[in-house]
DNA sequence: TGAGCCAATGTCGACGTCGTCAATTGAAAT
DNA sequence: ATTTCAATTGACGACGTCGACATTGGCTCA
């Protein structure tokens, strides 16, 4: 591999003059400047980073670990965040998924130790409560789609799904819908609460009667290996003999299953029968036909934000005790009127 | 933080003896052992991977290069593989995105040089051919979901479109249908047409008139803002006259919305009309009820496999010319009869 | 007894980079 | 002409680790 010397015996220069003109450092003469990238064009060197985070104990390297990686389409663009965000202020991402393994997890944060990397994001990639090892983190931490335990410091960022959940409920209050079903999301999600006390809320600021809300359970059991009654549970909601005029799901996965429900009953989308769900996963919110309402999740910008919230923290600027949350912005589609 | 030599002092002996105890290599006393396990677990020291790498010249980092990662759902999966198969084999992953612009992609491939990284696995998001910039790459690299184009030389592992759809095909001939729809990829994926072909082998070999099949374009125009027909194709397939008995979907997100028309022209599935996908992408696959006849796409595998042909490439053992392809199995569930 | 050998440990320097400080040069100020 | 100063460049060492080689001391065997 082609080294700073390398470059600097054919500039004719010092190593230490090359380093200058790589750094951009002031008081270089314009013809030394160019003689030196010349040479660099010429040999095609690249610096090597492993020895300057040696001098430096600076490595802009920034990791990231994930949990269930696979389970939650879409999820992703959390990680697409943090890349362009990294990509646009000169950093580089180290990743690492533990599959939920406590070992595992010990691991990756030795491994990222031994990179010495400038800080963690720890992805949770359902919206959760994360605790981490308290001995193990010296690194600085920013936990994204979670927020710490009580009594632990870390800064989070996580989406509202409270308040989306509210708007969506509204959304369906102001059309006039007074009878509406709810088929709820495994209760072991953080989001199956929050959207649901929302939705309830909401449904009581709107003066509507507990009695004209049916509620269901769409899932439950161990995350990824739940057992799944949205079908069956849709079925009956929409056979009711007051049928609700709205069905509310947990996530737009279940929207799917409603729509089939509604569609196996000879129902019309919207006009039987409106469906939203939650998540905007768009493979199916804009596969279904009508289109689907539902709720974003700012994955995208949780990931990017989340990143520059760890960039603060590196820098000693960010506060331990930021809790970030992000709004969740209603998607008004055909599957709502 | 903590270094070789800080160890060596607290344990009373020298920083190469550390070293030797680290690393595991012979002739070092029990004795000497344990005091310097002992050091090290009170300092918590963690070696220096920068430090290593630079005596050594080997970083064991891979890096990963994905173009559009978040427009293929569970393309996550390949990204997976590789990780856990660093984790097994002692390396780490870097990860980087170019969204498919050739700008970020050659800073991409600078960054990665800039690490020393030992090799890369350029990973395409959706199945297709890849051209890499010749000059570009000097560092040992896969392609993975994709094949490099003629007279380039890099090996490459791809799953078999065309055998899973033969395989799939051949499964709707054996339950006796004769009369089939099917509704295309968009023609820029590569597996649109291996997939299209594929069938129409298998037709004809099994001795199916071409008037029998009726073929149909679902989507078109540029990834990620295509233009839609399936849904719409799909009712007019279903409302002909001598309607198919079978109605073969270019992919599961295209399954569900035949599933959509279907329904809405009051047809069961399967008993009315059989309904396949490809893919299995689980989310939508499973949801469906019933739950969709489709292909497996090993993505999975395809990373894990990936990053094990790198790991021989690096050590000098691989062939550049490797093209190795994955089988996709046919998965049977509920909507074929 | 002493030559020979091996196990155990240490010393030293190099990897690639850059911070520190010194050396050199030329021009401005006296 | 001499001093002063700033701009430019270079020599050197340190970061953390480990390979090459040296040293030490005890043991074996003739």
């Amino acid at each position: 591999m082609v080294s700073i010397k390398d470059v600097a015996r054919v500039a004719g220069v010092s190593d230490k003059t090359v380093s200058r003109v790589v750094n951009r450092e002031p008081n270089v003469t314009r013809d030394t400047i160019e003689k030196v990238q010349l040479a660099i064009a010429d040999l095609g060197y690249i610096p090597n980073l492993a020895a300057r985070s040696i001098r430096s104990s600076r490595t802009n390297i920034i990791g990231i670990i994930t949990d269930f990686i696979s389970t939650t389409p879409y999820s992703g663009d959390i990680v697409r965040g943090v890349q362009d965000w990294a990509g646009a202020n000169g950093r580089t991402v180290l990743l690492a998924n533990t599959d939920g393994d406590l070992e595992r997890e010990a691991n990756v944060w030795r491994t990222f130790k031994a990179h010495r990397i400038d800080g963690v994001l720890y992805v949770a990639m359902y919206h959760r409560v994360v605790a981490l090892a308290a001995g193990e983190v010296s690194i600085p931490t920013v936990l994204v789609n979670s927020h710490p335990e009580d009594g632990q410091d870390h800064p989070s960022i996580e989406p509202d799904d409270f308040g989306g959940s509210y708007d969506l409920t509204r959304h369906l209050l102001e059309r006039g819908h007074r009878r509406i079903g709810y088929i709820r999301l495994n209760p072991l999600l953080l989001g199956a609460n929050q959207r649901l006390d929302a939705f309830l809320a909401a449904a009581q600021a709107g003066g509507v009667a507990e009695t004209d809300l049916t509620i269901r359970l769409g899932m439950e059991g161990p995350i990824g290996r739940e057992t799944n009654y949205v079908y069956r549970e849709a079925l009956d909601i929409l056979s009711l003999p007051d049928r609700p005029t709205a069905l509310v799901c947990g996530n737009d996965e279940m929207a799917l299953q409603a729509y089939l429900a509604a569609l196996h009953l000879g129902l019309r989308v919207p006009d039987d029968i409106t469906i939203v769900g939650f998540d905007d996963f768009r493979t199916v919110s804009l596969a279904l036909k009508p289109e689907l309402t539902t709720v974003a999740l700012p994955y995208y910008d949780l990931g990017r934000q989340g990143a520059d919230m760890l960039d603060q923290l590196v820098q000693g600027k960010g506060s331990y005790a930021e809790r970030r949350v992000l709004k969740c912005a209603v998607v008004v589609r055909g599957s709502s009127r």
